[in-house]
DNA sequence: AGAACTAATTAACAAAAGATAATTAATTAC
DNA sequence: GTAATTAATTATCTTTTGTTAATTAGTTCT
């Protein structure tokens, strides 16, 4: 249960929830292990649970028409995943979810979901958080792209994000930055130059 | 009140909704109408609405570190737009709302929103349908950058919005896709030129 | 209709990114 | 600890994009 302490001050879960309103929702959540580099649901998946990262690390990849894997985000604790494919449009997962690290997770089916918040009208009010956060962090990676050049993306992302350089594979990061590991490479060495005058 | 049958339809507002319950809803909306190039508000706004487009275009757009203009978002009828910087973060706005073609919203303040929605479940759990369309629409667009290359973003965006071409220009056309006026312009030369092969 | 303004295209060049391969560094496996 | 594997960097070359300016096309205003 304390494993949710995370949850409830970064979603405000609990902020107007009694410990018996948030006993009915944590009732329903199964927690998982998941060891570095296995797959939590691959590629076709119809798995519809909603994912709550309590410690660790995955990521969400694809493979492009070379077959070259593309990373298209990385996840960490206190972070909600979901499978968006079968969630947002009742298809099979294009991405595979894999841990990059150990990881635990919470987790609730989306029918269990739906159903607890039906039957709970404060669960039902403090689902907007939830929402709202997935909605912060993908407008905010919508604005890097269209506002920010590759170099700015980078900068801004290691900004919000200082353990990603010892965690993530500099190939992954570069892909959720939307460009090529080479370039990443070299976006890096003209930042030290910068650094160095 | 005919006016809300595309929002019943698009957010499945209504889909549980007694036409009592919408009607709460509703009455404590507005409607406006804004001319061609008028400005909905400024930079700098903490303009606290949440708005539907019931007809019309509207752009969101700043300026860079140059002086340039950067289209960030373009909103259709149908969609749902909001002062993100005031909602999400209690920041005045850093883009400026401007109307594109005359065009009609309907509009709710957050607070009036909140209320309502506080003292009407039935509403409360519609709330869902229009985050998740926000969130559908920045995911997508997160996508767009990560797996496409920017010819292939631009063809994506044209078939999921025909009507752009004619609609809105490409110079903000191209700022929405992340790119300059003359790469656009390229580009569809480039498309144009593979068609006669 | 014509003038004035704005948008889109094209041109020319510089800068950055993609692709591929070779090299170096780091990690993993035995 | 060494070999094998994988990741990151560097090099080379090609393609694309950005930048700026000139030209052409299209709009808007009177």
């Amino acid at each position: 249960m304390l494993t949710f302490e995370r949850l409830k001050k970064i979603y405000q879960f609990g902020k107007n929830l009694s410990p018996t309103d948030l006993h009915a929702f944590i009732k329903h959540t199964h927690s998982q292990e998941f060891g570095q580099g296995e797959i939590i649901f691959p590629e076709g998946s119809t798995n519809d649970n909603v994912y709550f990262i309590n410690k660790g690390l995955i990521r969400i990849f694809t493979f492009n028409e070379n077959g070259d894997e593309i990373t298209f985000r990385i996840v960490a604790e206190g972070q909600i995943f979901a499978n968006a494919d079968y969630l947002f449009y009742n298809k099979a997962s294009r991405f595979t979810f894999e841990a990059l690290e150990d990881t635990k997770v919470h987790f609730i089916s989306y029918e269990d979901l739906q159903a607890v918040l039906d039957r709970n009208i404060k669960l039902e009010k403090n689902r907007k958080f939830a929402l709202l956060s997935l909605l912060k962090e993908s407008n905010e990676r919508v604005e890097s792209f269209v506002l920010m050049t590759p170099e700015e993306r980078y900068l801004s992302f290691v900004k919000k994000f200082p353990s990603i350089n010892n965690r993530v594979k500099d190939k992954h990061l570069a892909s959720v930055l939307g460009i090529t590991p080479v370039s990443l490479s070299r976006i890096r060495k003209r930042i030290s130059q910068k650094q160095n005058d």
